[in-house]
DNA sequence: ACGGTTTTGACAACCGTTTTCATTTTGTCC
DNA sequence: GGACAAAATGAAAACGGTTGTCAAAACCGT
């Protein structure tokens, strides 16, 4: 896991990241920065992420429309997310049962190499209020 | 869960979907009707596809690059996959412990209306040994 | 058979993302 | 500091999956 390489339009994008408490989009990034006087180009900030996706910074998940959504990750340990689908406050949680079930029915079905995605969507307690 | 209407060519595509064992591409499905001589067009692929998934008789999810793929299902119970990531091979599992603890955390957290996704993938006993 | 609704398919439009390529910036060795 | 190579950048074009448009065809109840 190599550390992404550290050019001010990449630090600019790290910094945008982690500046939001949820999932944000290319675009949306590309906006933001823009607003705050940038003049980074959409293909450069395609670029810095896929590079600190890479690099394990960022963690990326799809939409239910298919778009790429990054978020700056606080811990390096492997972990799942817990989104609010109103305001997109996400919460980082671990799961070691859901790690162990996970490799439990894939041993059971002679399956290996044994990757999974868990994710838990709702409405966080502030959204929930506030309607 | 209004059941799908069934015009021809809905069932055309219900049925080249229930014949295959995993998740495929609504292109996919497109080329495999094409090639038994069929003349459905792809975007009547598409909209068969989408009143199957509203109707809850295929399952759908998007794969790492994005692309929505689709799976008739055997049950109509909420259940997760366990996909093999090398010919497709799609098994359904239940987890009562994971929404479990899906339901834990978000409590633990005032979330509230909570869905999830879990989804495991992997390589198969078959494409392991054939490798 | 008739009129109205629904479905269909070719094609164009969309939208997020990637590629291309010429220009600019950065790093380094002198 | 200056020169040069390598890496990064941005505008615009290309791409690929998906959705919208609209006229023609199939379907339905009478």
């Amino acid at each position: 896991m190599t550390r992404a390489s550290t050019t001010s339009r990449r630090n600019a994008v790290r910094e945008a990241l982690s500046e939001c408490e949820g999932f944000r989009s290319a675009q949306d990034i590309y906006a933001a920065l823009r607003a705050d006087g940038s003049k980074i180009g959409l293909t450069t900030v395609y670029r810095a992420l896929q590079a600190l996706c890479d690099a394990g910074e960022v963690d990326v998940l799809r939409t239910d429309e298919g778009e790429a959504v990054y978020r700056a990750c606080r811990t390096e340990e492997h972990h799942h997310h817990l989104v609010c689908r109103d305001c997109g406050r996400t919460i980082e949680v671990a799961g070691p049962a859901v790690e162990r079930w996970a490799a439990a029915i894939a041993d059971e079905h002679g399956f290996s190499e044994i990757t999974h995605t868990v994710e838990i969507f709702g409405r966080c307690a502030d959204c929930t209020g506030a309607e």
